[in-house]
DNA sequence: TATGAATGAGTTTTCATTCAT
DNA sequence: GATGAATGAAAACTCATTCAT
């Protein structure tokens, strides 16, 4: 195996989980079925099993694909956070990515479609986990003494996780960023009163 | 026809709401087709489009039921609130009950599978208004000025109704809800600790 | 459900399963897809699983249509038989009956497809069981006490359905009854032998 | 192309001939699909199209395989029979071996999947006949003239043929070997009493 | 009001086979 | 000789929906 014949196989395989990541966007869980990502990205549905041999199979990789992705990014971000005003300005850029590139809503689809699916709940968790230790790597660079000793930063880290998938979902409900956008200008004032106040 | 024949039908129409509750509850959206909700109801499949039109239609009748149902929990419950603890603690509990009768679920899953089918996202959204009006109603009564002058309390409405939807579908995911436990002891603390440096 | 709805439906599912029998008869077990059935049939494929619920179970209530319809004739025929020369006769009417009719050959086809679906199996082997035990009472009226003492009626059963089986397969396999007959007429001079010889 | 390399072709076209006899023994004629003989056999599937065109071909070569051991062994075996007791002896030690190592069970799985594939009918015909004329020169040795004068050996030996086929396919479908080995004992049994009468 | 029957398009997955390397 | 990739057709089965009764 020649590296061009390595790198022909990797193309065809990205190429089918882009158009599982572009269809799990724009038609969600339900429609993500191998004839809508197949006909999506323009290739025969026999190569998704050829590939990746399940469906299932093929949306965890999607999603690893874009937990990946978004992994590396997050990573770089967080890096130069210390205080409370940074972190959130830091989240809204992150956010504002997300919303805008659907990795959020590729989970947030998975995780829904995992009812239907239960196999799918385990893996997405597995998934899910080292996102979770970066929020908390977050937070805990960030928040002071007070209530750092009242509360766990995981558990914080979970609600900003938690917060993230309920706005991302609404977003896209409504088709309209604009409340989420009003939450992150909130969430800077609240920032910086708890910085006023010395909470933090 | 008569009232008894007008009960009957109401009473198979409660039925077949019922069992499409009930599958959106343990199949979700993508598991929720006709011939799930009928064997899970023990009805004729034909009966969902004789009283429903679609299946759809039917999802969006459960909502509503759902939607009903809780919207008077919330309601009572909201009107006796009139401190930060206090409305921690009412949300607290309404959130445990609201998972375990997965009035959550339901919503979640019908706002996952809007992507797949776009005309029930208007739909949702309507039906969600008066749940973000309520949430408004709490969140109002108890924020001090503040915060209160600083985010408009329906963007905090807002944001409770996504944290809300976010820890549902983690709890589901994860198949534990000590996570979201957690979360509710942490809002507890963090309410005292507010009301104590009198932010609010 | 009045009688003329119980009709209508018996005889869709009869049509079906006539189409079934033709199949197995003609493409053998690898031959009987849905497809072809509905085809054969001229009915939509999604009716096999609308009233058998799968090909398999549908192939099952064939072979089970098979079965009455030739254990009906068998009974009658065995019961006037006394000598061996009566049941050779009997005997050879019924094979080429069977061979005609293609009964044994949708028989050879189920046992040669239940290697490829072992949860057949265990239901041919019940289905078959009506058919030894009469071949048993069939040997049993006209053995007598020489052979019939060391050797078990049964046993003799057994063998006789199974050269039917293979005689059927061969028979088959060379599109040509010559050998057949060649048989029950080799079996015939046997038994003018053995009746001559007091064997029997 | 060296020896060596013939060699290493010969080889290969052998692994992928065992791994078809394998699938054909414990899948059938229906689950012998390239890719259960490739995944058996732990080759690539294309390696079947490469050395025997189709799947059908690869089959017939498994058939030739089989017979070729098979006929070898019978040959030696029938070479030393003169009595109907040695002969039956002789027989049900074959036959067991048979039983064990699937020879006709791969027979009668291709004989019923001929029914689906016309054109494998004639080629197997074909090379059964090498077989029914041993059969029949074993029959020959051992009949007398009493029988051998009413029943040509050719019948007898296509009989026994025929009883094998259907021994095995009843062997295989209750997965027990009880009743072929009572039928051989009774066979024996038969034989005595033929030889005291001095029938044959 | 209710139901069993029916259907055409859809689902996931496997099929035999080809082809470029 | 061998292989990974690719494909169009076919497999079993389910979908939402309609219709006659």
């Amino acid at each position: 195996m020649l590296k061009a014949d390595a790198q022909a196989t990797k193309t065809t395989k990205d190429r089918i989980i882009e158009a599982a990541l572009e269809t799990l966007k724009n038609e969600g869980f339900a429609g993500a079925s191998a004839r809508a990502i197949a006909k999506r990205g323009g290739f025969n549905q026999a190569l998704i099993f050829y590939h990746f041999g399940t469906v299932n199979d093929l949306l965890l990789a999607a999603l690893d694909r874009t937990s990946e992705i978004r992994m590396t990014k997050y990573g770089e971000s967080v890096k130069g956070v210390s205080s409370v005003g940074e972190a959130i300005e830091v989240a809204t850029n992150l956010y504002r990515e997300d919303l805008a590139s659907g990795h959020i809503t590729v989970l947030s689809e998975l995780i829904a479609g995992s009812l239907d699916r239960p196999d799918l709940g385990p893996q997405i968790v597995e998934r899910m986990e080292p996102w979770i230790d970066l929020a908390e790597e977050a937070v805990g660079k960030t928040l002071g003494s007070l209530i750092g000793e009242a509360v766990p930063p995981r558990t914080i880290a979970y609600a900003v996780v938690a917060l993230y998938l309920g706005i991302d979902m609404l977003s896209h409900l409504e088709n309209d960023d604009a409340r989420a956008e009003a939450m992150f200008e909130a969430a800077k004032k609240i920032g910086l009163l708890t910085q006023q106040l010395g909470v933090s």
